[in-house]
RNA sequence: GGAGAAGUCGCCUAGUUGGUCGAGGGCGCAUGAUUGGAAAUCAUGUAAACGUUAACGCGUUUCGAGGGUUCGAAUCCCUCCUUCUCCGCCA
């Protein structure tokens, strides 16, 4: 969401970030912006002005009252209640139209950086730096769930009947494998000064409109019958509505936190749930991290954040690629995102695996994120980032570290996690 | 889940027969005076959002949130949220 004063100054930058999304149908919602703005503010000056005669006969009211000057008391009563109706209807009025703008001011776009790649969609991103030498084994790899479930470490029949397709069990030195990814994972963010954290995984509705759009909010959250609450999709969004309402002294920050979380998502639409394997899933589990800082510190932030993740998949050799997301398929909160991706022997290509993003101010100005520093108050900027999330993360590494015999090699930063064992075997 | 109490300007607190209360006091903080310097003391100032203005300023709204009654609500009514105490239940 942008300053309104931003898009009454700049409407020009605002339409051509529009056009830079590919997303012209957008573009009349400036102008309309803009006029729903102008009446705003003429609405505003008339009903305040209403306002200030009304108050200042009341307390005229109150004078003579107190005088015991019932009389002249009454008459300034009526002379009042008849401009009363022309206040409650521009009040109306007002109301309305601030709740349009909102509305409308919620779908234009975040004004994305200027090192954005300008692109259409998801096939128009760009790579930016690989790490590790991707390598194909000469014996064939498996599809995962093969895998898993040749060492008995998956059963999705099962999952299937009890909670549907998008579900899994995960079994034995899997599902174990699982846990100590997440707590390698942990303590590596703990060890860069992250401060960890479990956060709510249900928020109420108010959180949930802060942090994602409403497109956002009908593909992926899921509701809770009968009360306010929905279940996170990601940590992200509690750790980030952590901070609602909320001004932060300057030398807080930067706020920077890591959370783990199970993650709920209905994934409703472009993709679908695939039919087999814990690639794209209802339901997972993620170790984040998010930061909150100043604004002119967000980009370093960025940088330091996928590198984090860039460097704990590299702590487990495993190959990955940053991949920058071009205009059009960069979310309208983002100002800027890089998906980290891993690779994967068995397609010879890279898959996601994590995705960091910069907001900008966009979240920090729907749930009211301020700094408050000697040059007064301003909004925050946030930022957050996949350390890992375990299922998906578990296809990258099984395909990775898997041997001839069919056993996976366990590398030496996550022996102590699983016990001291070496390998998984059969 | 049941019964009761409460939520005021960074913190503590005054304010319940509705009217000079957007709000008094204390602490904290800022500036100035005093001092060789500090402490102490004294003085002044000290919320946010929005509108308007070149600026000083002026205005509107906000006393947990949202509605209502009224010319006028921190004060009365309704709904919700949160906290505390007691009881019940339960990882």
């Amino acid at each position: 969401m942008l300053d309104i004063r931003f898009v009454r100054e700049n409407p020009e930058i605002v339409k051509e970030n529009i056009r830079k999304k590919f997303q012209e149908q957008k573009l009349p919602l400036v102008e309309k912006a803009l006029q729903l703005d102008a009446e705003n503010r003429a609405i505003k000056t008339e009903v305040e002005a209403l306002r200030s005669e009304r108050n200042k006969a009341s307390k005229q009211i109150g004078a003579l009252m107190g005088q015991g000057k019932k009389e002249e008391a009454e008459q300034i009563k009526e002379e009042i209640a008849k401009k009363g109706t022309k206040i409650e209807d521009l009040s109306k009025r007002e109301k309305e139209v601030e709740e349009e703008l909102t509305k409308v001011m919620m779908v234009i776009p975040n004004i994305i950086d200027p090192s954005v790649p300008i692109g259409k969609d998801d096939s128009e991103n760009v790579e930016v730096e690989r790490f590790g030498d991707p390598n194909v084994p000469d014996f064939e790899i498996p599809y995962h769930t093969e895998i898993m479930e040749a060492l008995k470490g998956i059963d999705l029949d099962s999952a299937r009947k009890v909670a549907g397709n998008g579900f899994y069990y995960l079994m034995g030195d899997i599902a174990r494998l699982h846990s100590a990814v997440i707590s390698y994972a942990r303590d590596f963010m703990i060890e860069r000064g992250f401060t960890y954290c479990v956060p709510p995984f249900m928020i109420r509705s108010d959180v949930v409109s802060g942090v994602m759009s409403f497109a956002e909010m009908e593909s992926m959250m899921y509701k809770i019958e009968g009360e306010d609450l929905f279940l996170i999709g990601t940590s992200e969004h509690s750790m980030i509505g952590k901070f609602i309402d909320t001004i932060l002294p300057e030398k807080t920050l930067p706020q920077t936190l890591t959370s783990y979380s199970p993650c709920f998502r209905k994934e409703k639409g472009a993709h679908g749930i695939e039919e087999r394997g814990v690639y794209r899933i209802h339901q997972f589990e993620k170790q984040e991290m998010i930061v909150i800082c100043k604004p002119e510190d967000s980009m370093i932030w960025f940088d330091k954040l996928w590198q984090n993740t860039v460097d704990l998949f590299r702590s487990l050799e495993i190959p990955v690629r940053t991949l920058e997301c071009c205009s059009g398929d960069l979310a309208d909160l983002k100002v800027k995102s890089v998906d980290v991706e891993a690779w994967s022997p068995r397609q010879k290509k890279y898959f996601e695996v994590g995705s960091c993003s910069n907001l900008g101010d966009a979240q920090a100005r729907r749930l009211k994120i301020r700094i408050s520093g000697e040059n007064g108050k301003y909004l925050a900027h946030t930022l957050n980032n996949t350390v890992v999330a375990p299922p998906r993360m578990l296809i990258a590494f099984l395909e990775n570290n898997l041997q001839a015999d069919g056993s996976i090699s366990i590398p030496e930063p996550l022996r102590p996690y699983m016990g001291g064992k070496e390998k998984i075997e059969r």
